[in-house]
Order: C-alpha cells, then structure tokens, then sequence
DNA sequence: GCCCAGGTATAAA
DNA sequence: TTTATACATGGG
C-alpha cells in the first residue's frame, strides 16, 4: 500500500486514535502507528506525519471525498470553543480528547453500525462488523468493503448466524430490504427536513430514536441531530442533567460524542 | 453465575 | 402515556 497517498494539512489537535476509536466508527486498526481502514469501498492506511495528514493507498484516492471524510472544512476549534463556554462538564469532555472529529461517514454503513450498536459494546460490534464485512463484502487489499444492501437483502436469518449479531440479525436483514427495495430512501433522508428524515429512518426495525439519532450525525452529517431531548435521555444525562443551550444546539451531535468519549474513557488513560 | 453494553419492540399498567 | 421485560452475545 502507499503507491498513492494524499496529503493535507493536519488540523490543530486532530488525533487519528481519538477519532477512530471513540466510538463513531469500527472499521480502522492501528498497525505500527498507522491506521488501517476501508473508506468509499478503498483500504486506506492514515497516519499524520510532520503535521500533515496522509492516507495511502494502493489506487489512486479521490482528494475531495478524504478531505469530506475527515470534515476537514469545518473549525473545530470554534467548535470547541462554543461547546466549553456552554456548560463546565462540555469544557472537560473537550479537554480530554480535543483531537476527535466527527468523521462524514458512508450512510449505509453508519445506519447498519448503528444499528448493530443497539444494547451492545463497542469490543462486539467492532468484531460483529468485521465478520458481516468479511463474510458479504467485497475483497480490498488485506480487508473487505463494507457490504451494500443488495448484498444482504436477498439473504435468510441463518445466513448471518456467523457474524453473531445475535437479535440484531433481523433488523440488519429489514434494513437491506427495505433500503435496497426503495422504501427507504436514503437520499431522501439526507436532504429531507430533520423530522422527516427521522421518520424515513425510523420505518426500518430496530431503528428508534438513538440508532436514528447516531445515523444522522455520523451518517449524515446533520451535526445537530441529537435534539437535547433525545441527548439528555441517554448517557450523558447523569453527567448534564441540564439542557443543552440553544446557542450550541447546531452542533449538539458534536457536543455528544466528546461526552460520550470522555464517560467511557475517563479513568482509563 | 451475574452484570452490563452507543436500544428497541412489545405488552402491560 | 408511561413503565417493565425480553432480546443474543460475550467481556469483565
């Protein structure tokens, strides 16, 4: 690998470990201080080097869809900034680990991870997709592409006893036929109002208002997805048992993942 | 063995 | 409308 590699400039703070472990996706390992991943169906290694960030691979790599994957136009220092002004627990949570960023993920992918997190931890899923990638994906390099739905919808619960995702099988196989089929229309969500696309979302079973929630933010990229209500419901309550000022509520998705980082990891460094 | 994990569907109150 | 429980699996 590496015959192609991109190189950007590297955002202040940005760690590959902190975004790609903490819990937004469960496609990349570290090898030897590199990141081994599959973005856009390519294997990919990322490293940052003399403050530049570098993804190598072994065919040539679209530029503009990695400085998109990475969210590369977006400030996240002013993020940071107006997430730790907003409340004492927020200035903490950023503090932490500043460097995550929250990556604009393949929609399908982030739907099916999400759904897969469901009752669940992140050792599991990582494993559960891993084996769904290997067992329906395409080969690329020395991993698998993330499986479309057409490779899935036509599939029997038996077919995906391997992977082990237990009651979530089922829900993985309505996804894939639902979205494969059209009734769900993933284009649909991504440009439709926040509550239709919600609506459109949650037609598949076993998608409720977190999973929704997750596939938006990381999915989407509607940073705003997590309304404070839904946020204030879940993890983060114990820690925020306030609402979320409105003057950050745009990237209240943000807000909630450097929390739900710092909850799990805090005393674990 | 018991408890919990990036929840949700379903039944019962 | 709100609250309780089952659900598959596996790591701590």
């Amino acid at each position: 690998m590496s015959d192609h590699t991109l190189v950007f400039q590297c955002p202040p703070h940005f760690s590959l470990r902190d975004t790609f472990t903490c819990g937004q996706c469960f496609r990349f390992a570290e090898y030897g201080g590199r990141w081994r991943g599959v973005v856009g169906g390519q294997a990919v290694s990322v490293y940052i080097e003399d403050g530049r960030l570098c993804v190598g691979g072994d065919v040539p790599l679209d530029e503009t869809a990695f400085f998109d994957y990475f969210d590369l136009a977006a400030d996240y220092e002013e993020y940071k900034e107006r997430l730790s002004a907003a409340h004492p627990f927020l200035r903490l949570a950023c503090a932490h680990a500043p460097g995550i960023r929250i990556l604009r993920q393949d929609a399908w992918e982030a739907l099916i991870s999400f759904i897969v997190s469901q009752n669940n931890n992140i050792p599991r899923i990582t494993g559960i997709i891993e084996r769904l990638c290997a067992l329906f994906g395409q080969p690329r390099g020395d991993s698998f592409a993330f499986p479309p739905p057409q490779a899935l919808a036509g599939l029997e619960a038996e077919a995906l006893a391997p992977i082990r995702a237990g009651f979530r099988a089922s829900y993985l196989l309505d996804a894939a036929r639902l979205v494969s089929g059209g009734e769900v229309d993933l284009g649909r969500v991504r440009t439709a109002p926040l509550a239709e696309a919600r609506e459109e979302l949650r037609r598949i079973r076993g998608v409720g208002v977190k999973v929704s929630e997750c596939a938006l933010l990381y999915g989407f990229h509607r940073l705003s997805a997590f309304p404070v209500d839904v946020w204030m419901a879940r993890a983060m309550a114990q820690f925020l048992p306030e609402r979320l000022p409105g003057e950050v509520s745009d990237i209240a998705g943000v807000a909630q993942q450097y929390i739900f980082h710092y909850a799990r990891t805090m005393g674990k460094d």
